[in-house]
RNA sequence: GCCGUCUUAGCUCAAUUGGUAGAGCAAUUGAUUUGUAAUCAAUAGGUUGGAGGUUCGAGUCCUCUAGACGGCACCA
């Protein structure tokens, strides 16, 4: 065999030497540190035979795919030791994911969040125990009598129905396709993180299984900082700053109906009339349309039938009324209310509409899922030779705006659905190069999600990374081919003939209630100036002495828009001072004798120690020149 | 909706194996007038989410119910 190693060097070996032998050729000092090989870009067991020519590769600790081979093999560790304390326990999936792994276990009685550390230390005595981790090619009648006493391995393997490999440590066997690290030793670093249930296959229909969630990490150190990144979560939950900071609440008589408080609506009204302005100047019209409409509009627009078990209704003077999911056939009936010429298109018309949703209790959380949320939507109307143009203007948009807020994000795809779709594969191959060209045109990448597209149109979505790395659906461009027909929308072209217009959904921030969810987790509470609640706090050194002029400057600065207040309590300045920072106000400013003669400010900003001391025109001049430059507009 | 866990003062949390609820912060009152992350003291604050049950006795055990949390499913 000729391998081609990293370095552009070739190796010679035998047909009948593993991965192990060939690290250990190059040195027995990676030998040592080797956990799998890579042989042609695919991942293989460190003590399976090279069975052919290529690029060949040394996997160790540092490698991008090294961890997911080691949560993998944790989670069969932990399957290990599951079938020690529990041996009547049917074991299920047990994948590696993006932050450790899983395992789905079937047990004959549930067991409880304190069961885990037992198990963990389990866990740990098998580890060290030392075992080699063996595959082995098995026949499909040897796999079905090895996990006889298994109904949901026996149900996989009569479904690949064909040989299959197992992977054996110690006592422990387990189907899997590998590959795995070659000994149990280097999983040392692991921790058993959560206990959830979990429906076998994913289906509602099955039986829900326990599934243990746990992280594995090749030192302490990085163990540690993930712990650490678990914790920092924690602490920037929206829910918990919600409260802590008063921005809105949740009541048990409201579930999923979130309460905005007063320094919630500040937040929420800055980025209103950001978003008014903004769009304003993309050249959109606003509309706001009615929160209950009757339910033949509903039947109309299909809803009706797709949708109405997650719908609220009212029955007012024997007719029936729903109350809004989406504002779609609001904007369709504003549409209608005139006619329109081919040189009125494209028509942007933009709405900021609260819409309510009848969620599954279990599937709310926080701001992130409620059932009345408002949509930043907008529904563009233009012809289809206006298509790109209209979509790489909103691309620009887009990533202006999340730019603004320091949000990075990644655009997908969606495509066709195989089987339920309406219109013509021409239409949607069409449309779907048209979404597609509008990223080439200005240079964006994005991913394809064959077939994720709705049954009436392909779309953009904007996935949005906050500072914790974590990702969140927010923006979305949607291509409609549904509605404009069944409402019969057109407009007059130059011929005078009447044209069914094309019709885009589209949505910046998704929902404000999701979108300041996100803010609020990415900033950690601390927000930009320009969405501060309060954005100056003003601490008189002594009340009787400086109170005035402190109200001087605080009124001063009101007068210029800035959100300032004086906190003029009987407390010292340091316990002043200190309330300040937890309400991650971004100005704090202290007057004492210095500043009254002077007629200056001493500030701080929010999460520094510095103090600087500045005149009063300065500062003004300062945070004016602050809030406009954050704002953009 | 499903699985599991949880719900004690406005907030964050205590309460040995069941023996009729405690603390810190916040609030109120008083004293203190303070120069960069918590001044001192006093006072008040509770049908332990709700309903029912077991028990001489329930915050603690059981049943139902509401809500929250971690996931799953859902996410037009």
């Amino acid at each position: 065999m000729k391998l081609i190693l990293p370095s552009g060097d070739a190796l010679l070996i035998e047909a009948n030497q593993s991965g192990y032998d060939a690290a250990n050729m190059i040195s027995p000092s990676l030998a040592k540190k080797a956990l799998a090989y890579r042989l042609n870009g695919a991942a293989h067991d460190l003590h399976s035979l090279v069975g052919e020519d290529g690029k060949f590769e040394i996997i160790t600790e540092g490698d991008k795919e090294a961890i997911a081979l080691l949560n993998h093999s944790t989670s069969h560790l932990l399957a290990h030791a599951i079938m020690r304390l529990y041996p009547s326990a049917h074991m299920g999936f047990g994948p590696s994911i993006e932050e450790g792994f899983y395992y789905d276990i079937d047990f004959p009685s549930p067991i409880a969040e304190s069961d885990l550390l037992n198990i963990e230390n389990e866990m740990r005595k098998i580890a060290k125990e030392n075992h080699r981790i063996v595959r082995r090619e098995v026949s499909l009648e040897e796999a079905l009598k090895l996990f006889a006493n298994n109904p949901y391995k026996v149900e996989l393997i009569k479904e690949i129905g064909k040989d299959i490999s197992v992977y054996e440590q110690g006592d422990f066997f387990d189907l899997c396709t590998g590959p795995h690290l070659p000994n149990t030793s280097f999983i040392k670093h692991f921790k058993l993180i959560s206990l959830a249930g979990a429906y076998w296959r994913g289906n509602s229909n099955n039986k829900q299984l326990t599934r243990i969630y746990g992280t594995s990490f090749f030192s302490k150190e990085s163990l540690d900082q993930h712990l650490t990144i678990l914790e920092e979560r924690k602490k920037r939950d929206h829910r918990k700053l919600g409260k802590e900071l008063g921005l809105f609440m949740i009541s048990e008589y409201g579930p999923g109906f979130p309460f905005w408080l007063p320094n919630g609506m500040i937040l929420r009204n800055e980025l209103e009339n950001f978003w008014y302005q903004k769009h304003e100047k993309e050249g959109y019209v606003f509309i706001k349309t009615p929160i209950m409409l009757s339910k033949e509009l509903w039947i109309t627009s299909g809803h009706y039938a797709n949708y109405h078990e997650n719908m609220y209704f009212s029955q007012i003077d024997e007719r029936e009324f729903a109350i809004k999911p989406m504002n779609c056939p609001g904007g369709l009936l504003v549409y209608k209310n005139e006619l329109h010429s081919y040189k009125d298109l494209p028509l942007r018309v933009g709405e900021l509409g609260l819409v309510h949703r009848h969620e599954a209790s279990g599937a709310l959380s926080g701001l992130f899922r409620v059932r009345a949320f408002t949509q930043d939507d907008a529904h563009i109307y233009c012809r289809e030779d206006q298509l790109i143009d209209e979509i790489v203007r909103m691309l620009r948009l887009y990533d202006e705006v999340y730019a603004l807020f320091g949000l990075s994000y990644h655009i997908e795809l969606s495509t066709r659905p195989e089987r339920k779709y309406i219109g013509t594969i021409e239409v949607w191959n069409r449309s779907e190069k048209a979404l597609a060209d509008a990223c080439k045109a200005i240079g964006r990448e994005y991913i394809v999600n064959e077939g994720d597209g709705a049954f009436y149109g392909p779309k953009l979505d904007f996935k949005i990374k906050d500072s914790m790395g974590r990702i969140w659906q927010c923006g979305t461009i949607q291509l409609d081919m549904n509605l404009p027909q069944l409402f019969d929308i057109s407009y007059i072209d130059s011929r005078g003939e009447k044209v069914q217009p094309i019709m885009l959904h589209r949505a910046l921030f998704g929902s404000l209630e999701r979108f300041i969810g996100i803010l609020i987790e990415h900033f950690g509470g601390a927000f930009p100036t320009w969405l501060a609640p309060q954005q100056v706090n003003l601490i008189p050194v002594n009340n009787v002495m400086h109170s005035a002029y402190a109200d001087e400057v605080a009124s001063a600065l009101r007068d210029l828009g800035v959100r300032a207040k004086v906190d003029s309590s009987e407390e010292k300045v340091g316990f002043r001072l200190r309330n300040s920072q937890v309400r991650k106000i971004p100005y704090t400013l202290v007057v004492g004798d210095q500043e009254v003669r002077d007629k200056s400010v001493t500030y701080r900003l929010y999460g520094q120690e510095k103090q600087m001391t500045v005149s009063f025109e300065q500062f003004k001049h300062l945070i004016a020149e602050e809030i406009k430059s954050k704002r953009h507009y």
